[in-house]
DNA sequence: CCTTTTTTGAAACAATCATTTCAGAATAAT
DNA sequence: ATTATTCTGAAATGATTGTTTCAAAAAAGG
């Protein structure tokens, strides 16, 4: 009976994500965003909303990204330490090879402070990424990969929150070296 | 021969400073600035200059004031360790009371990647930072307060990007005890 | 093919943005 | 007191912001 909408939603959003990614919320315009998802405004506002609905949306779809990550990697056929310490590994390449740095954390500073969707969006991500770090350490602690005399819980936490700080230092200073250099003392303290 | 500037521009940057900081620098806009300044926007441009040039200066003074902090707490009288551990647990207070995060993190991701005047400021704020804690580190070390067995350039660099970590939970979960706990992991690694 | 419904594109929207202008007020030195 | 210079306040600047309007184009179902 009427018209289909004719662009691709998903790749849109994909996008509008890497303009917002780079830009920030605030740091990225309507017009930017647009321009980027090649298509109109008045399509954007039809079938998306508006820009604060689109970022959730953006925020969402890459939490979404990362979710599908970590059951991956938790469903691999490695052991749980080796697949803690690829994951390490692969998260030291990205912080030092990409350069936009880390979306979930630039918009927990940027927004998620005022904006309790955002907020509720990143904690659950930050949840999920505490339970995977958490079902390696203690699988690793229950096959005597990693030696078992601190709390799981803790470690799990404390290591969650340490990545964080490795994107500021690549920010600031760009020693691809110093960042190698505290994931192994990170392994290091896992491990012996 | 003329006319003298009539507003304390000190007690001004400390104002702009304060919306910044919580708005971020997009965030903010120039009737923010000049509202919170209480001057006009001619009288800014007159004697500042534009939003980046205040912005720059905000940061420099936020910067600066950490660094007489530093400078206070090296020239006290308690030991190495003793100070370090005031240290962790007025940072701890910080973040659990303070509502807006700390300005340099905040800058870190939102400016940083893109303008090189911010990331330089706060790569010096960053390295003084290191350096407090190498100084505090290596001379609990020589003095026996914490075992040696560690390179203190490592342990300054690893607990220096420790903290920024810590912000962005707190954001999140709002959970104090979070905090506490991974402080005092913290302190227990360093100690014993 | 025709009707109905929806999407699209371009333009317009008011609001706000950072910045500038300029006349008049203020003040320091003469 | 006069003069020379600078600062201040209010208003205006043009550009850009996010958002809306609406006619024309498109297409699915009868």
């Amino acid at each position: 009976m009427a018209r289909n909408v004719e662009f691709n939603e998903a790749l849109a959003i994909q996008k509008a994500m890497e303009v917002f990614w780079k830009k920030g919320y605030n740091g990225a315009s309507l017009r930017d965003l647009t321009d980027a998802m090649q298509i109109n405004s008045s399509s954007l506002y039809n079938t998306i909303g508006d820009k604060q609905e689109l970022f959730v949306r953006c925020v969402q779809h890459y939490t979404d990204l990362r979710k599908l990550d970590w059951e991956k990697r938790l469903n691999g056929e490695k052991s749980p330490f080796a697949t803690l310490v690829d994951y390490i590994h692969e998260a030291v390449n990205i912080i030092i090879n990409g350069e936009d740095s880390c979306m979930a954390v630039k918009s927990a500073f940027e927004v998620a402070t005022n904006d309790q969707r955002i907020k509720q969006i990143l904690a659950a991500d930050d949840q999920r990424s505490y339970q995977f770090l958490h079902d390696l350490i203690s699988k690793a602690m229950e096959q005597g990969e990693i030696r078992a005399d601190e709390d799981p819980s803790l470690l799990a936490d404390y290591f969650n929150s340490t990545w964080t700080g490795w994107y500021e230092s690549y920010i600031l200073h760009k020693d691809p070296l110093k960042i190698k250099r505290m994931a192994a003392f990170f392994i290091k303290q896992l491990s012996k």
